[in-house]
DNA sequence: GTCTATAGGAGGATAGAC
DNA sequence: GTCTATCCTCCTATAGAC
């Protein structure tokens, strides 16, 4: 009898976090595709396949709906920071970040912030598992950073905070989109040509 | 009389041009500061200091006031590079293409599209006014890409198109915004610092 | 927790007087 | 061409039955 309830509970449980996590991708993919202004509520609720009034059961607002898949998406991040060899180079394994993020991106999977303040900004700010999640993974980025720095791999005359946005930039460079719509270039070229102007710059190199 | 009837109409015209300069302002500023969709014709209405039905007898849809202002930012870039020498290096005057957007940027001048496509970006595009000023400047510093790589000053191994959006990126980069929230740095420094990643990269350099 | 139905309000656009 | 007042659509959010 115990038993049972106890599984019974964890069976609701999974139904309900499975749930979530279809919602989650919903959001996640309509975010990509048009921004958190362009997207409606009716959209992800005909997305994932319920009522609207069932979205807001399991989140009080849009801007919650959208707070979710951007810690989702950090937790990923947070993931992937994990599986990249601490003994590597760590300018390698920036590199390795910066990738990923831009292949995401041009996957669509990426969920695209306003840039401008915005309601969405406040919800971010105060939520403790996105900032959370975001000084974790600036943490880890910021020691990459001034380690690759101390060995002369990044140029050290930069503020390593400096570093640290541009590499973030990456994950929402506008360059992506207009070399995937030229159609000239596969994804993976593309994110060679971004890697390159990103860490060697435009100017050429002698080395 | 004649004469008369030519200067009231004149005149009638400047008020009338006068106007629409402002409305195109204010919109300047507003689309800089929250974006297009974030931006709402009671705004606008209200800080041109003129009722919105006034604005819709000049233009017909906010799609087309936020052209309007898009096609003035077009002419000052027209303007500026025609102030740019012929005989100076090409990759100098790219380099003093950038700084200037990035300056309009920090100043709060440049209005930001949707990054996504929306009502804007058709109108934009079936816009011949937007769209020839646009291909104009392209030209220009197409040219000059071409040319500086030729001499080597810009990685020739970069498809020129590829740069040419790294260098349009430049007006809209977040780490603009992102350094300069942070406070530590001059509009100067900060443009310094861009100018610096976009043309150097990242890694550090011995050349 | 899911649904249908609807409240409530913001915002783009217009009617009609002057 | 400027105004006030209003329309109408779209969208967030909720009420209330099951």
């Amino acid at each position: 009898m115990v038993t049972q309830n106890v599984i019974k509970v964890s069976f609701k449980e999974q139904m309900l976090q499975a749930r979530e996590e279809a919602i989650i991708r919903s959001v996640n993919r309509l975010l990509a595709e048009k921004g958190f202004e362009a997207m409606t509520v009716d959209e992800v609720a005909a997305d994932v396949g319920i009522a609207k009034a069932s979205l807001y059961k399991h989140f009080p607002s849009k801007e919650d709906l959208a707070c979710a898949a951007m810690v989702s998406m950090m937790r990923r991040a947070q993931t992937f920071l994990q599986t990249l060899p601490l003994d590597a180079p760590p300018v390698a394994n920036l590199r390795a970040v910066v990738a990923w993020t831009m292949g995401l991106k041009l996957a669509g999977e990426m969920p695209s912030l306003p840039s401008h303040n915005s309601s969405l900004r406040t919800t971010l700010m105060a939520s403790k598992d996105y900032m959370d999640g975001l000084m974790d993974v600036s943490d880890r980025l910021g020691a990459w950073i001034e380690e690759a720095q101390a060995q002369g791999a990044i140029n050290p005359q930069l503020p390593a905070i400096a570093v640290l946005y541009t590499l973030f930039a990456r994950a929402c460079d506008p360059v992506l989109e207009f070399l995937k719509m030229g159609d000239l270039y596969t994804d993976e070229e593309i994110i060679s040509l971004v890697m390159s102007t990103c860490f060697d710059g435009l100017s050429a190199r002698s080395n």
